[in-house]
Parts: structure tokens; C-alpha cells; sequence
DNA sequence: TCATTTATTAAACACTGTTTAATTTAATTA
DNA sequence: TAATTAAATTAAACAGTGTTTAATAAATGA
């Protein structure tokens, strides 16, 4: 068996376990999630998990990962085409929310890790995000399109894009969290964010 | 003893297990509390714990009602006492974020809490909010002052009000959640915001 | 003092994550 | 093919967890 055959053998585990993970946590949540209902459900014992990651910690951080891989998947689709900087705002910030509430436990999870290696991936907040976050990279384009001919700095463009980020994020957080929200209530609440961050923008040109 | 007298005499073990169960969260995190450590330290049996709490999720849930008056105490003082609504928006607004990030972990303990009894206190979302949340009815009488003369309904200014709350509750907890951001960003960041959404308000009157 | 609640605990149960050493299985080399 | 080495897998234990049960100790009311 070659290197390259083993390597991809051991993948195929270190996946089964995940993904048998991933199924529990669907299921039961993160908190119902163990070792060894894992390895009951793939017929291993216990100690399985430890030839192939560092611990349980590590594991939950790959299966993290993957579904932040996934988020991203599904994000990389919300560019609009629409070629008006405000309906392509409009547009994308829908879609992004959609994306999210399609699936809540894995951006609830994914959002709201505060593991580094998770963070790593997923802050926003920090100089030079828009080169680092597509999200933020594409809000940025978006915002200096709004400004063009006006005399705005970059950081102060970076700075809009993140806080779009941010407020964003608060109404997908708590429409996901206060579950029982009437769907006319919550259309109306997403429709009223873009309208007011949107006009935010508009007006604030200085 | 009286009945008042051992009703007190109860509240007070209920209390010292809820105090000694906060200093463990503060040091070592939720995940680090269990109920063996509480016990140890205020040297009882960990069985004391199921005779003054059903278990141990509705101790924890009664340490966080603690947590949320605590945090409603501190909002209240809020109130910007400046006339001019745009300026009470900008400082109650300043003022809130202010003090969600001087009690990082328990504000987010709380407004992150999935279970039903805390949501009951915490969910802004619903139609009615204006009346029985004391944060958006606040924002819901500057929203109004600001449209002033404009015909606008009391479902489209409590619906404003949720999203400044939502909008300020996503940049808070990202504060929180990324750490080691320098205190000049984070001072950006909150300015920017505040400006973005009044300036969202103010030029929305349709 | 006696009876009756009330408070407290010891001890077990069924879980949990993790480590160790032993064992089985597979791959490599002679 | 046979012997050797390496890798994969496990059994068994450890220390920890939340929780329940039945027994005990303490406080109360008659």
C-alpha cells in the first residue's frame, strides 16, 4: 500500500468520524454529542478517536471547519449581479441572511466559536478584514461604489463594511436564537435592516 | 422558627450555592463549573444541590435570571438625560454598549441563552416588544420623536427599534467574541456604528 | 418527650473524556 | 514465503460528570 493510499485511507476514517459526528449534533445538538456514541454508531472502540485526533476538542475544531467551509460554499453564490451599487447591497445582505437561516446550527456554531483556530477564520473586526473576508471585501466594493466622487478613506470604508457585517449578524443571531418568530415578522424585520443600513450609507456622506 | 424565617434560611443556602457557582464561572468559564466543585467548596454533599434545585440546569438557569436583573440594573441608568433625540439616541446607544462590555461573559451567557426560561426575558423580537421590553421602549419613543410629523405606523417604529437593538447587539458580541481588538478600532468601530444607524433613521422618513 | 416533617448525606448508577499497555492487523524487508 | 517492523485497534482502567435512592441526622410541632 502506497503512501499516498494509506494517507487517503486514514482521510476516509477521520471523515467517517466526523461526519458521524456531524449527524449527532444535527440531531441532539452539541451538547448531546460524545465519543462513544460516535464510535457505538461506526463500531470502533473509544480509543479510535485518539489515533486520529489530538482529542475530542480537535475534532469538533475539523468538524468546525468543514462546516465553515460549507457557510463559505454557499456565500461565494450570494453575489448579486445586479449592477446598481444599492440593489447589489440589497440584494446580497438578503441573500447572506437566507443562506444563514438555512442553516442556523451551523452558523450559530461557527459564528459564535471563540476557539482560535475557528476565530482565525471567522473575525471581522480587524484591520485590514477586507483583503482577509470576502464578506467583508465585497461589502467594501459595494460601500466605495456609494462614495465615488466623495473623499473618504479607505479605513473609514473598511470600518462601514464591517459594522454592515456586524448588524447583519446581530439580526440572524437573534432571529435564529427567538425561534417561533411569525415568517410576515421576520420578513418584515429583514427588509427594514436593509432598508435602514442602506440608508445609513446613502445619508452619510460627508 | 417561623415559616418566614426558614423560607429565609432556604433562600440563603439557594444563594450561596448561586454565588459560589458564579465565582467558578468567572474563573474557569461555564463549562467549568460542575456541580461536585460547588459543593466542595461550601462543603456539602453534591446530593444538597437536588433539594433546593430541581437539577443542575435549573440552578444554572436561576444563576443567570440573577445575571440578566443584574444587567437590566445597570441599563437602567441609561437614560440619556440630553433633550435633543438624536443626541439621547447616540449616548443611551454609547452608554448600553458600555456597559455589555463590562460584563462581557454574563451578557453573553444571557443574550445567547436558547432555554425558554431566559428567552422569556430577553427575546426583543416579537410584535408588542415596544411594551414590554424596556430597551426597545426606549428606542421606540426617540424613534418616534424623530418622525415627528411624518405619518409613520407604531408597527414600523417598534420594528425600528428591534433592528437598532439587533444591529448593536451583533457589534457587542462581536467585541466580545474577538478579542484583542486595540481600543482605537474598537472606539471606531462603536462611533461608526452609532453614526451609520442614526443617519439610517434620520433620512428614512418617507 | 414523641411524632413528624425537613435537611443532609453515603452510596451507587450510568454516563463522560482520556490514557496506558496489550493485541491484532497490515506493510516491509530479508 | 518467513521474519520483522510498523500501524491500527482495542480492553481496561482512571478520574471526572449529573443524578437518584434510601438511610440518617437535625429541627420542628404537638
Amino acid at each position: 500500500m502506497s503512501k499516498e493510499r494509506q494517507a487517503l485511507k486514514q482521510e476516509e476514517i477521520k471523515n467517517l468520524i466526523i461526519n458521524t459526528a456531524q449527524e449527532i449534533v444535527a440531531k441532539e445538538g452539541i451538547n448531546g454529542l460524545s465519543i462513544r456514541k460516535i464510535t457505538n454508531i461506526i463500531d470502533y472502540s473509544p480509543a479510535i478517536i485518539y489515533h486520529y485526533f489530538k482529542d475530542k476538542d480537535e475534532m469538533i475544531s475539523k468538524l468546525m471547519e468543514k462546516n465553515y467551509k460549507k457557510i463559505i460554499d454557499a456565500m461565494s453564490s450570494v453575489y448579486s449581479t445586479n449592477s446598481e451599487p444599492e440593489q447589489k447591497l440589497k440584494d446580497s445582505t438578503k441573500a447572506y441572511i437566507e443562506i444563514a437561516l438555512q442553516m442556523p446550527d451551523e452558523y450559530m456554531n461557527i459564528m459564535l466559536n471563540t476557539s482560535d483556530n475557528i476565530l482565525e477564520h471567522t473575525s471581522v473586526l480587524f484591520n485590514g478584514a477586507s483583503v482577509k473576508r470576502q464578506a467583508i471585501g465585497v461589502l467594501c466594493k459595494v460601500v466605495k461604489d456609494y462614495y465615488k466622487g466623495f473623499t473618504i478613506s479607505d479605513a473609514e470604508i473598511e470600518l462601514t463594511a464591517q459594522l454592515i457585517w456586524t448588524s447583519t449578524f446581530g439580526l440572524i443571531i437573534r432571529l435564529i436564537i427567538e425561534k417561533n418568530i411569525p415568517q410576515e415578522q421576520r420578513n418584515n424585520l429583514i427588509n427594514q435592516h436593509i432598508k435602514i443600513i442602506i440608508n445609513g450609507l446613502l445619508h452619510t456622506k460627508s
